[in-house]
DNA sequence: TTGTAAGCGTTATCAT
DNA sequence: ATGATAACGCTTACAA
C-alpha cells in the first residue's frame, strides 16, 4: 500500500479507502488506484486488516469426525454459506475426544474467529471451554449434537418425534418385539431417540425391556455385536430400530448371515439416510437427516449474528422425514398382489449426497 | 500482555518471552507469568503474532467437494497432521468449478496461509491462480487430482498400474469384452486409468472399442446411464471397469434390475474402496485408494517444507491394492466346491472409513 | 536475565 | 475529497 501510495503520489489512507470503495474517494482516484493495484498484483494482507479491525472474517468449526457422510455434508453446507458471506472456514475435528475439543476451542478463540459452529464430541460433558467465546460476545452456534447446558443458538432436529414416528411405523408394519440400538445416553440426541422409541412402544402397549436396548458408539463393530447379542436372547426381537444407518446396515447384513429374512422375519429401521441406505438390499427404511440444510442454517444463524442482524438466542428445528423403504415392510403374502421379483428396489432420489 | 506485565512489574518483552518458553527467562519469572496468565484467562492473539512474524500457522486446503468419502477422509488426514504440527486448517471447496477455485486461491493467499494443499476441480485447465504462491515461495502440494503443468510437490497413486491390474484381473477371471466407464479426459487421473485399462486389453490381445468406453462426471446418474448405454449395444460387454465406486455400484444395481447376474454374466470392478463397496451385494471388487494416507502424506510434505526441513520438488506415490471381492469372480460351476449359500460375503476390514 | 522501542500492514480518527 | 498519525497486539533487535 505504501508503494501504491508513493507511485500515485497520494497517501496510504487514500489507497486504503479507494480499495474499499469508500464513498469519500473520487471516481478517478479510485480507478487509478485499483488499476495500479491490479497491475502490481497487490494482495491485501487480511492479517493486518483483521488485527486492526478486530474482525478476522473467519469462522471456526469443531466437529467430531470430518470423514462421516453426515458431518462432511454439514461442513459443505457451512462452507457454502460462509463463503458467500465473505467468511473463511477454519476446521477442526475433536475425534469425539473431550480433550481435543478443548484444545481446538482455545486455539480457535485465539485465532480471533468471528464466530464458532460446534457439534459436540461424544465424550464432552463439561462446557467451560466455550466460556471465552460467550464471555467476549463471540457468537456460538451448536448443531445436531448440542447441550441444553449452554445458552446459545442451536440447529437441531426433533429426535424424539423422528424416533417416535420410526418406531410407530414398525408397529404399524406388524412388528411387536422391537429392539433399539442407541448411542451414548449423555448425548441428548441419542437420549431423545431412545425416549421417542419408548414412548411409541408405550402408546401401543408393547413391552419395553431393558434387554432389548443397547447403548454403544454406533460403529460398524458395535452394530454387528449388538445384533448378535439381541438375536441370542431367549426371546429375540422381531424388529430393530437403530440410532444410525451404519449400525442398521450392519444389522441387516448380519441377520442375513444368520439366514434371517429382512424384512419378513425381522424389520430394520435406521437413522440419517446415509448413501449406504439405498445400496443395501433390502433398501433401508430410515430418517432423513438433512445435514447440508443443518449446516446452511447454522452458518446463516452465525453470520447474521456476527453482522449484528440478530440478537438473542434461538433454536432452529429442521424437519426430518421418515423414508420408508423395504427393510421394514413385510411383503404381502397375497399372491394376487404382484411381487417385485427380478426388480431390485432403488430409491436414489431421496438419499443424501452420495457421489 | 501489557496488563500482565504491569501486574507483575515486568516488561511486556519478558511476558512475551516467558509465554514462549524463551531460554533467556528465569524459571521463577516464567512460572509466575504463566500462572497469572492462566488465572486471568489470557489468550494470545495469533493475528498479531502472525502479522509480526509473517507466519500465520495456517494452511489452506482447496478440494472439489467436501462431502465425498474420499475427500473427507483426505481432509481428516490433513487436519490430524496439521494440528499436531501446530497448524490450523482453512478449508474451501471448488465444487469442481474453475472460477471458484480461482477465488479461493486468491482468498487463501491474502489470508497469508503458510502453505496450500490442492486437489484440482474437474474443470480446471489453467493454473495461473497458483502463481502468487509459487512466486512468493509459499509451498504448494497437490494431491490426487494434480497437473503435470505445475512444478510442485505431489501426492498421487499410480493410476495407470492400478487400472492395468484391475483390468488384468477381469481378464484372468474369464471376461473378454470389457468396458470402461471413465472420467474427464483432461484430468490426468482418469486419463491414466483409461490408459491402464487399454494397455491391459492390448497386452492380452482383446478388443479396444471406443463404443465400450464412456467419459462422464462419474455421478450416480452417469453410472446408470452409462450402463444402460453399454448394455444396449448390439454386442454388449461382459465386464465393466469403472473409474469410481459410485458408478460401479450403480452398474451392479442396474444390471440386477435388468435381471443380469453379477458376476456370473457381467463382472464389475470399481475404484476407491468406498464404504458402499462392501454393502452392495455382491461386494464390489475395487482398488483401495487410501485417502487418509494421502492426506497425511501431503500435510507432512507441506509442513516439512514450511519448516524448512526440505527443499526441491518431490512426488510421493502411495501404494494401492486391488481388493478382489465377489463382483468380479465367477462362481465355480464345479459342484464339488462348496458354495457360500446362505452366507453373504462381507469384507468389513478393508474398507475405508465407514462410520 | 531483563527492558526499550521499533515495526508488521492495515484502518480509524481527526484535521484540513 | 484527501492526508497525517495513532493504534491494533505482538515479537525482536539492540541495549543494559
Amino acid at each position: 500500500m505504501h508503494d501504491l501510495a508513493q507511485r500515485l503520489g497520494v497517501s496510504v489512507t487514500t489507497v486504503s479507502r479507494a480499495l474499499q470503495d469508500h464513498h469519500s474517494i473520487g471516481r478517478k482516484t479510485k480507478d487509478s488506484v485499483k488499476k495500479l493495484a491490479d497491475e502490481l498484483g497487490y494482495q491485501r494482507n487480511s492479517m493486518a486488516a483483521a488485527l486492526r479491525k478486530k474482525k478476522s472474517n473467519t469462522i471456526g468449526v469443531i466437529v467430531p469426525q470430518i470423514a462421516r457422510p453426515f458431518i462432511s455434508s454439514m461442513i459443505s453446507g457451512i462452507e457454502q454459506v460462509a463463503n458467500e458471506a465473505g467468511f473463511s472456514v477454519l476446521i477442526s475435528q475433536s475425534s469425539d475426544l473431550y480433550q481435543k475439543e478443548v484444545k481446538h476451542a482455545s486455539s480457535l478463540y485465539s485465532s480471533d474467529v468471528d464466530g464458532l459452529i460446534v457439534s459436540l464430541a461424544m465424550e464432552t460433558q463439561n462446557y467451560d471451554h466455550f466460556s471465552p467465546f460467550l464471555d467476549h460476545d463471540v457468537p456460538v452456534v451448536m448443531v445436531d449434537r448440542v447441550t441444553e447446558k449452554l445458552e446459545v443458538d442451536k440447529v437441531i432436529i426433533n429426535n424424539f418425534s423422528a424416533a417416535f414416528q420410526a418406531t410407530e411405523h414398525l408397529i404399524a408394519s406388524g412388528y411387536r418385539r422391537i429392539a433399539h440400538m442407541g448411542g451414548a445416553a449423555h448425548r441428548n440426541i441419542y437420549r431423545e431417540r431412545k425416549k421417542g422409541y419408548l414412548a411409541a412402544l408405550q402408546k401401543h402397549g408393547l413391552v419395553t425391556e431393558e434387554a432389548l436396548i443397547t447403548d454403544t458408539i454406533l460403529s460398524i463393530d458395535a452394530g454387528i455385536e449388538s445384533t448378535r447379542r439381541l438375536m441370542n436372547l431367549a426371546n429375540p426381537p422381531d424388529a430393530i430400530f437403530a440410532a444410525n444407518d451404519t449400525t442398521a446396515v450392519q444389522s441387516i447384513l448380519y441377520l442375513q448371515e444368520l439366514g434371517i429374512d429382512v424384512p419378513q422375519e425381522v424389520g430394520v429401521v435406521g437413522f440419517n439416510n446415509d448413501p449406504i441406505s439405498v445400496i443395501v438390499q433390502p433398501n433401508l427404511t430410515t430418517v432423513s437427516h438433512p445435514a447440508d440444510e443443518m449446516g446452511i442454517a447454522a452458518a446463516k444463524q452465525l453470520v447474521d449474528k456476527i453482522d449484528g442482524e440478530r440478537r438473542g438466542i434461538e433454536t432452529i428445528t429442521i424437519e426430518t422425514e421418515l423414508i420408508v423403504r423395504d427393510s421394514s415392510t413385510k411383503r404381502s403374502t397375497n399372491p394376487a398382489e404382484k411381487s417385485t421379483k427380478g426388480l431390485i428396489s432403488r430409491d436414489v432420489q431421496n438419499v443424501q449426497n452420495i457421489i
